[in-house]
DNA sequence: CAACTATATTCGTATATACGGATATAGTCA
DNA sequence: TGACTATATCCGTATATACGAATATAGTTG
């Protein structure tokens, strides 16, 4: 049931840019993001859950963990990637989303769950 | 001073993104934009002045008529390019953008500016 | 069962946005 | 100059959005 209008808003706003763009090669819990972006959990759960319900991420439940990473079979998937590979190339350098990659780096090695980065083949 | 804040904002409306779409490999006047869309003038204007503001696309007077087509030359064209081409190869075929490509044809005709469509070269 | 961890949801508030209608600006032409 | 055309801006209103804090849910482990 995904629509254009759903996609542009999921894709309208900094932090959820910064969650997918974090989750382009990853597979991440909540807790690794809300990290990573050092902002308050229910902002993130608030964000993901949006993501998820407009169809541009997909969530996997493993025990206590919840881990999200990009929905790759939906209808309008291929925008979406289109538009996640874009947004990737023009600000992977830039403030504040360079800053984001390197702080999950720090992040995921203290990460308790299974988290996975730079998974090859990503969008 | 675009930042990536106000590119997001750009795209992320519907009469914005006909409007962009539209512009792709043309240069039409407010009024041509005004019938395609069959929406209220000011309510193109409006959105015409916003993208305007963010550096999305750029205006020459002539006479009478305001001509609107993209900006080609602002730090983040690239990454507007890319939306844009993006979003265009994606919607081309859905409602409404299919319709208002069609209507666009009819309008161009009747227009006494001089608007051009499908310029050779676009995004 | 109790304490703990991970995540989601609710609630109230402040702010932002879009819209239509009316109006303003400004150039053109008779 | 007066009528006309093209476009932009103002204004009030209705709606939508984001946020933080508090709370709920739910699985896990001692």
């Amino acid at each position: 049931m995904t629509d254009i209008k759903d996609i542009l808003f999921a894709f309208s706003e900094e932090i959820r840019l910064r969650i997918i763009l974090l989750l382009k090669d990853s597979l991440l819990c909540v807790n690794c993001l809300t990290e990573t972006l050092s902002l308050p959990q229910p902002t993130i759960s608030r964000h993901l859950s949006l993501l998820r319900r407009t169809g541009v991420l997909e969530m996997t439940k493993d025990k206590l963990h919840c881990y999200y990473t990009l929905n790759k079979s939906d209808p309008f998937s291929s925008l979406k990637k289109d538009l996640t590979r874009s947004f990737y190339n023009a600000l992977k350098g830039t403030v504040p989303f360079k800053g984001d990659f390197k702080r999950l780096r720090a992040v995921e090695k203290n990460c308790s769950a299974n988290c996975k980065v730079h998974i090859r083949g990503g969008v």
